[in-house]
DNA sequence: CCATATTATTGAAACGATTTAATAAAGAAG
DNA sequence: CTTCTTTATTAAATCGTTTCAATAATATGG
């Protein structure tokens, strides 16, 4: 330690954490030390001393899928802006690699971690806030834990895809998803009923319900493909869990030697920057997915740093449709 | 501390680090009260011990660009094989911001950090090797530092890109791409020059560069609007710096009443997932992302762990040309 | 059955900062 | 010249691990 300055070290932590409490003299002597050193506080003693890092854990299922990147980025943003750092974990939708990296995290004495949990809510969840870290779940509702959310209104998005594709006259859809017991999923089909519900039951669409095991393009396109091989072409749409599933239900479609969208339609979710410029570019449903994680961020970070005024919160997003060209009328 | 099972605390210790040396009965004992305390051990307490952490860093200038997403994953995943954590940084190409990372990262302790500088090499990052921070640079060529790096052989991409349009018979061919100071372009120009200087003289191809400041789709849309409007389309191909400049440049030339391949063949760098299923489905030069990442990762680890028997070392992979859509023979 | 070798466990020091209570020095007041 | 304040600095405790030397317990051999 610098007692270059001839100062103990007590002297040393003031002139760095609590400058006004020193003489102006010693404070200079101090500050010559520390630069002709390069002093740089050893940031796991602070940490070991105080209890708590300046850093979050950020655990995504897939961070290929341009929706968790665009979310990370949002994270980023808000942690650097509050002095802190993200360490990103990527699960692989697997839940062992989810328990193993939140074992990680609190390790690593994360002061809060951001978390979208692969399948149904995680029991190790509980754990974390017992433990003081901050959480907060991203992108799914905070169904019987005690945290904050960042959400967006999936039954919307539900109710708005289904809407579109019957207006324009589909009646036979499918709808390639996920597990039913991922939360979104869920909420996502209950928006969808919510809308049947509105139409004369005479004209109501019936839904073909296909749920994959990845929310991956080649899982989508592997089911899809199968699905035609069984059953034939016995749907007009596609609603899918998102662009990606979409982009492979629509290699699925193709491969099997029909069109997108003549002879279906596609309808992806999330907006992801490519659904634009994609092969056939995707009708989908929009989500704020920047904003989303940096609220995020703000969230945990709040309940980080000021813990006992912290009362926890749900904010909620609206998602919105944007049409392009693979959906069409018939 | 878990003196639940009635043992001292280097028990514990001894019992996490080394259980050939507790007897059986004991290791038994100690095991099942970490099991029932929940006990994971604190990691500042570990680091300050022992004067290091396991935590990685990784600085890149995009992560919205699949292709340094793909990076990541490699990264995480051999960081996590290893015991590693990884702190995520994003750029956005700003040295600053660069900068302001690379100090937060070495006041995080971090063991080793991943870089791939946004510009030309860092001058900071002379002195994170000599704080005993392993340093390895990814994707781009270590000039001038002593360090590890990880690379694709750029200069064979160029000529790749070059032949493949000389070949299908483009003679005046426009270069998107950016600033000449990073290491990368530069490369890439010398392998183009390289395949130009293998034509007969009289046939030679000319080449219009075309800077933008940031390799992102916009920038590249806009850069290439400008150009079509101030010189119209003096040009029959493009090669483009990634394949999201690719995507801003087709949109661009769209825009401005072209198509793509019948007036403008382009041609992509990175072959991410997407330029499969992109509009046009993009002929592009693929490198290996997902290992750069993975081996550069190895890297550091092997640097931090033996720092002595260490010898700097640099990989490089070979890029390959995918022909798909974009580009034709004229 | 004692002396010695072997094995298992423990206690205490160390890592590098922060923080609080104690001390030293200087200044003001009586 | 004391005594009391005020201000500036320091010594020591603390955070949770690891590690090594020391001790206790057990086994082995004579």
């Amino acid at each position: 330690m610098a007692e270059k300055a001839g100062v103990s070290l007590g002297t040393v932590s003031n002139a760095i954490n609590r400058p006004e409490i020193l003489a102006p003299e010693t404070l200079k002597r101090v500050r010559k030390a520390i630069d002709e050193l390069k002093f740089i506080p050893n940031a796991s003693a602070q940490t070991l001393r105080a209890g708590k890092t300046r850093i979050l854990g950020l655990v995504v299922p897939d961070i290929s899928n341009p929706f968790f990147t665009d979310l990370a980025k949002g994270v980023n943003d808000a942690a650097l802006l509050a002095g802190y750092v993200v360490i990103l974990c990527n699960t692989d939708e697997d839940s062992e690699k989810e328990d193993h990296y939140i074992d990680i995290l609190a390790g690593q004495n994360v002061r809060g971690i951001l978390i979208t949990p692969a399948h149904e809510t995680n029991k190790r969840l509980n754990e974390i806030s017992k433990r003081g870290i901050g959480l907060t779940l991203v992108d799914r509702p905070s169904i019987g834990l005690d945290t904050c959310s960042v959400e967006v209104n999936d039954a919307h998005g539900g109710l708005l895809a289904l809407e579109h594709l019957y207006e324009r006259g589909h009646r036979k859809i499918m709808c390639l998803t996920g597990e039913s017991d991922i939360p979104q999923v869920a909420e996502r089909e209950r928006g969808m009923r919510e809308a049947i519900s509105r139409i004369p039951k005479a004209d109501r669409p019936t839904i073909i319900t296909q749920r994959i095991p990845m929310m991956t393009a080649d899982s989508a396109s592997t089911v899809m493909s199968e699905h035609i091989a069984e059953k034939g072409l016995n749907f007009t749409a596609v609603i899918c869990g998102n662009d990606l599933v979409a982009f492979g239900a629509i290699r699925a479609i193709r491969a099997a030697g029909y069109s997108i969208p003549e002879d279906v339609s596609v309808i992806g979710y999330d907006d992801i920057d490519f659904a634009a410029n994609a092969t056939v570019p995707l009708t989908s449903i929009a989500q704020p997915k920047y904003q989303l994680g940096y609220a995020a961020a703000e969230l945990v970070i709040s309940e980080c740093e000021n813990p006992e005024k912290h009362a926890h919160q749900k904010i909620q997003f609206q998602p919105h449709l944007i049409v392009r060209n693979s959906t069409r009328s018939i």
